[in-house]
DNA sequence: CTTTTTCGTATCGACCCGATACTAATAAGG
DNA sequence: CCTTATTAGTATCGGGTCGATACGAAAAAG
């Protein structure tokens, strides 16, 4: 039984590896317009969901697994057109803080770049999609904890993630309190909890 | 209920997202030795698995979503390589054919691109990963009927499929007679079965 | 026998991306 | 303190992807 071949786990890969295609081409199409490339939107994607310990360059880089020098290169051009704001860390002057401006909000709205993959997914069961999200994310995890990568996530299923009150949680890495909104964030010192027994 | 907010299907695109991505950055440490890019592997996986109504410059730039001229570039450097053979087509003398070479087999079969993805999945059960493909296979066809791009898939869930014997099937699209492993490539032409009430 | 359509190639320019080298700020270790 | 090492980010460069456009050749349509 152990040593069975099963090639379903492959076909999970092309499927994975296909739709990664595809959105690909559907964000290119997207950001035809303003001329923006498919990274461009991704990085707005990400900076419009990341916590307060995720907005920055290097936190990028490793979510979209690209070199920090090719990430700022990317930033540069976002800059330039005024869709995302840069501005110093007030402890670490080392650290760049970076947030989407208005544009870049009004951007993404107008774009709506899950739409399409919205559509596709709206006659699949909510059952079968948290599924499917459960097998996808302990294959994510399992797949950067092999090449020591940074692992993201929100504080619903992270094990620093302390629960103070009805509305007010807390982060025991960091020590700070965190409202209910943004424990729905990104993340990028999340811990995934240690598996319960079912 | 039908108009309930969920959020469960944006979890799951921001999860093939980053897969997708992981994996590109994956392919691109395999390839960085041979000098080739994640696309040149990605096609490469592709010739490796196409059937015989599949292995042309049109049905990848279909299956990549990128544009023929694209990937006429891909497959000269592919070519110059010597990692694939191109030949005309005997009846229609426009299409060109294209397979693996001997060293185009040898390499994948040296780098085994899947590796990492193996082992990220090795410990989830084969009815997750079965659920799993299923709700993603879903997602994909919807996504490509929105697109009128062209669906790809295998024998086993094509609606020409037709058994002729226990070993011999033929496709009712195009008339031939496939043997068992053909069955089993992947083929451009492909019709989703009607799904059946369960 | 045109006219149109389809498959593939060639050329061009914009820009992604990694590699390398660099600066500046912080941390570590006496 | 005063090195030394580490970390966050930027600048520059070259190889190469990618879409757009134009083109050629074969097949299909009429």
């Amino acid at each position: 039984m152990e040593g069975r071949l099963d090639k379903n786990p492959l076909v999970l890969l092309e499927l994975v590896e296909r739709l990664g295609n595809l959105m690909r081409t559907e964000l290119r199409k997207s950001g035809t317009d303003e001329s923006l490339q498919p990274v461009h939107l991704q990085a707005l994607v990400y900076l419009s969901k990341a916590n307060r310990y995720s907005n920055t360059p290097q936190a990028l880089a490793d979510y979209l697994g690209l070199t920090k020098g090719t990430v700022s290169q990317t930033l540069l051009l976002l800059d330039r057109r005024g869709l995302i704001e840069r501005f110093e860390d007030d402890i670490d002057r080392r650290v760049v803080r970076l947030r989407l401006s208005a544009a870049g909000e009004r951007l993404l709205y107008e774009l709506q770049p899950a739409l399409a993959w919205q559509n596709a997914t709206r006659n699949i069961s909510p059952n079968r999609i948290r599924n499917a999200v459960s097998a996808l994310r302990e294959a994510l995890e399992t797949l950067q904890d092999d090449n020591e990568g940074t692992m993201f996530g929100d504080c619903q299923t992270c094990s620093w993630s302390q629960k103070l009150s009805q509305r007010i949680y807390r982060c025991g890495r960091m020590g700070d309190r965190l409202s209910g909104p943004e424990t729905r964030r990104i993340c990028r010192i999340y811990q995934a909890k240690v598996e319960e027994a079912v």
